[in-house]
DNA sequence: AGGCTTGTTGCGTAAAATGATATATTCTGC
DNA sequence: GCAGAATATATCATTTTACGCAACAAGCCT
């Protein structure tokens, strides 16, 4: 039994849902349903009956429920107290990151690194991803949130913590835009590039990514509108002013999701890998680690 | 973290030695040296301090071993809680297995099983090993440990517990047939089988393997005397009788285990694979079903 | 009845754990 | 002081395990 699976079990009885319970410890539904059943059987009781529709605790699973929280609650403490042991951090680092990524990525970290290190200040700067990493190299900031960029400087540490593939969205109201695209939707025609107005990142990993696209498959794209902020592109997209490209995780926070769909271009383009990174030698510095290492237990193992 | 590996530095903190704590913990000593250096890493803390001759527990490692021993046995405590709920196993299991089995395999799994089940009488009959599978089918004990033969009946279950070479054995001591294999010990000449005493068992797996292992080799070999019981054999040669052969896990808990070499045949005789047998419809039955499972734990996962 | 949600299963791939062997270092006996 | 035994660790190849994706099954809702 690992403190992994309690956290997973805990997760999942609260909400009782193996997609959510997925989703809030990074993992796919059926890799919920497979460790469940993992520890089932090795328990040998059931612990939630599930009939398709709903799930419910059992008998034992309350029971573990309960020997769960304990066994979670005194690992946490024996943790933290360990680490807090050698010395009670304090101090301030300063954080970069997009706007999405404060909401998407940044949160999962936070609440771990703020109940282990609650004398810890956080100076949180919000900007254009393509910033990040001029930003880190210039010490102006300690740690980013960014995208891996394809050539890495060789001061830098890199963490991937999650990848978000590239999307090609297009408006879903009705207008001049709708109609060009409808027959590739329908899968009956390939898109029409050149009468297609885009709506693209100024500068950044996005829009190298997309330039080399347009490049290896001979298209010569026109380009109608070159913004800064991935917000911006999904809100003038969803206006219908043309056609976009912004990572997954920059829609999937985006309020406008609904009013934008997703374009099933083929090949994909090559997606981000979302990390931190740091310069090599900050790493040093106890404060830069702890923030570091909680990131990394936030997306890999641990409670 | 782990219950295997709060177990795991259980075991090594009170030894502190990593190759006894891998043996009883069925591990190889690298296997243990990586654990450790995980839990450390996943801990950011040093727990032991080894110089290359000695182990030492650090100060971190105390805490952690208190904190261990609490919630392992928190974990057991729910755990057996949990079995025992359902209904408390009470009667009597017959179960079949060798000698050697009996020292070695059998004591892992009957530590295991006695506390989880202090009300199941246990009848406990040692014999030869080649009977153990009729018995089996005759109904007389409900669950044998032995060598899992070549075919198995599909009226048995087998579960592999572990695996045990079988080896060729010679006298240590200084006799005539010792001064026949001498060439071959020291790696200068093959082993002139026509002129080697053979005490071989008289039936069973061992005796199928190692006829078929001269056919293979169109070898005809001089069988001196055929006994019955390994321990027999391993008793034979030691006193300078011939040369024998029996499994590595006979040898490693006869007293005589000094007293006889292995000679380094190639290519080796295929291994035992070790395990625990019964009839396939008496694991219906609750308590034989609760030896099985606590015999793939001793040698599997779990605590 | 048909679309939608939701848990499970098959399959191919990626990551992790393991054992055997080799290596480095230190302690012991002579 | 030196040879050799003891012991933890590094390396490599292999096996085992875990994962995500996609297909599937089974209810629910309109």
């Amino acid at each position: 039994m690992d403190t992994k699976d309690l956290q997973l079990f805990l997760t999942l009885s609260d909400n009782l849902h193996f997609g959510q319970a997925g989703e809030l410890m990074h993992l796919s539904a059926s890799a919920v349903s497979r460790n469940i059943q993992r520890i089932e059987e090795e328990l040998g009781q059931q612990l939630l009956e599930r009939d398709n529709r709903s799930v419910r605790l059992t008998d034992s699973g309350r029971q573990f429920q309960n020997y769960a929280r304990q066994a979670l609650g005194q690992w946490q403490n024996f943790y933290e107290g360990l680490q807090g042991e050698a010395e009670n951090l304090a101090g301030e680092i300063s954080l970069f990151c997009s706007v999405t990524a404060a909401y998407s990525v940044l949160s999962d970290i936070l609440g771990l690194f703020r109940r282990r290190y609650p004398d810890i200040d956080i100076k949180l700067r919000t900007g254009d991803p393509a910033d990040a990493i001029s930003l880190l190299l210039r010490g102006e900031d300690d740690i980013a949130i960014a995208a891996r960029p394809d050539k890495l400087s060789n001061r830098l540490q890199f963490q991937t913590l999650t990848h978000s593939p590239l999307l090609f969205i297009a408006p879903t109201i009705h207008c001049a835009l709708q109609e060009t695209i409808q027959p590739f939707i329908d899968n009956t025609e390939a898109l029409p590039w050149a009468d297609i107005p885009l709506v693209v990142s100024e500068r950044g990993l996005a829009r190298t990514r997309l330039d080399q696209w347009f490049r290896n498959h001979a298209i010569k794209p026109h380009i109608y509108a070159q913004v800064s902020g991935n917000e911006a592109i999904v809100s003038m997209v969803s206006l219908g002013f043309g056609v976009g490209v912004v990572p997954e995780l920059v829609l999937a926070n985006s309020s406008l999701k609904d009013s934008v769909q997703v374009l099933d271009v083929q090949p994909p383009l090559t997606p981000f890998a979302v990390g931190i990174s740091a310069l090599g030698k900050r790493l040093d510095n106890p404060l830069i680690k702890a923030f570091w290492e909680c990131a990394r237990e936030s997306y890999r193992s641990e409670f």
